[in-house]
DNA sequence: CGCATTCACTTAACATGTTAAGTATCTCTG
DNA sequence: CAGAGATACTTAACATGTTAAGTGAATGCG
């Protein structure tokens, strides 16, 4: 059998660890994880989204963010309103201390990702990126196949 | 502030994510999650192990390691023995009844590999898994560098 | 309108990720 | 050979991943 830890699933695996070593320390610092500060970033670009646009762009799964958005919450990072035209909506956004907390970490964020980028060289990075963004578009297409077959 | 996602860590979590999401479904099957494969996988290969250098094999934290392999003992999927030559170290390896299992799992798992590389294509691949190992290489060094600052 | 269905989210349950602390064993030095 | 420190795990605590089930609100259809 093919050598696993050559494998697609755990290149990508050791890959990612190694890039979130180098920003976990700093977040840490803020009190944030990693999933916390996706959404804080998501939120300051967005200015307000439901849950369900969130997570999508976050990529988190529902359970997960509704648990992380509590947190936030009660930290009064992010605030929360359920929308009138729908009451099962609720519009989330990012609060004066969110963004007063972003202001903080960001300039960190920026430099550990530029010195990546020297690292790694930001013609390969970019490489890399559209070799990441074709297998992620086709593997997504099986779903549908698949969907279709069962039809 | 940059697209966050077009970001370096998100690329990587949603390529790894529509990879895995091929496997999870047929190792769901047969009452595996993914980290649980890796782990059979890993013994497969090198028959036995301990448990420190199955960590870094599998790519595992030792608390997550800790709890799946007392899990997989008690599924009869792995066996352990205290060394002899030192008490605190434990030997693991896979068991009958998990060379069986992982049999009745790696035909379709190299199925699905085959089609996912058939997807993307072969020297895509072999491209993709070399930048993901010099992205890995360029980090790790890092980590060398700050504790050389620190002396 | 009534009511089944869908929708947007939340809760629940179990497994892993992550860091810190605990435990037993070993090793090395004085 | 005692006792400090290192080693190999394990346990604990908290956060997220993942799937399934629950809840309240909107929608569509007879």
């Amino acid at each position: 059998m093919r050598d696993f830890s050559r494998s697609l699933p755990m290149s990508l695996l050791r890959a990612r660890e190694a890039v979130m070593r180098q920003f976990r320390p700093k977040l840490r610092e803020h009190g944030l994880t990693e999933q916390q500060w996706r959404i804080l970033r998501a939120l300051a670009a967005i200015d307000a989204a439901e849950v369900t646009e969130l997570a999508r762009t976050a990529f988190l799964l529902g359970p997960s963010l509704s648990r992380i958005l509590r947190d936030l919450e009660a930290r009064n990072l992010i605030e929360r309103k359920t929308a009138k035209s729908d009451q099962r909506r609720s519009m989330v956004s990012i609060s004066k201390e969110g963004v007063k907390l972003m202001a903080a970490v960001a300039p960190s964020s920026e430099a550990i990702y530029a010195e990546i980028t020297r690292r790694f060289g930001a013609r390969k990075l970019a490489e890399l990126q559209e070799m990441l963004g074709e297998l992620e578009l086709c593997l997504a297409s099986t779903e549908a196949s698949d969907v279709a077959d069962e039809m």
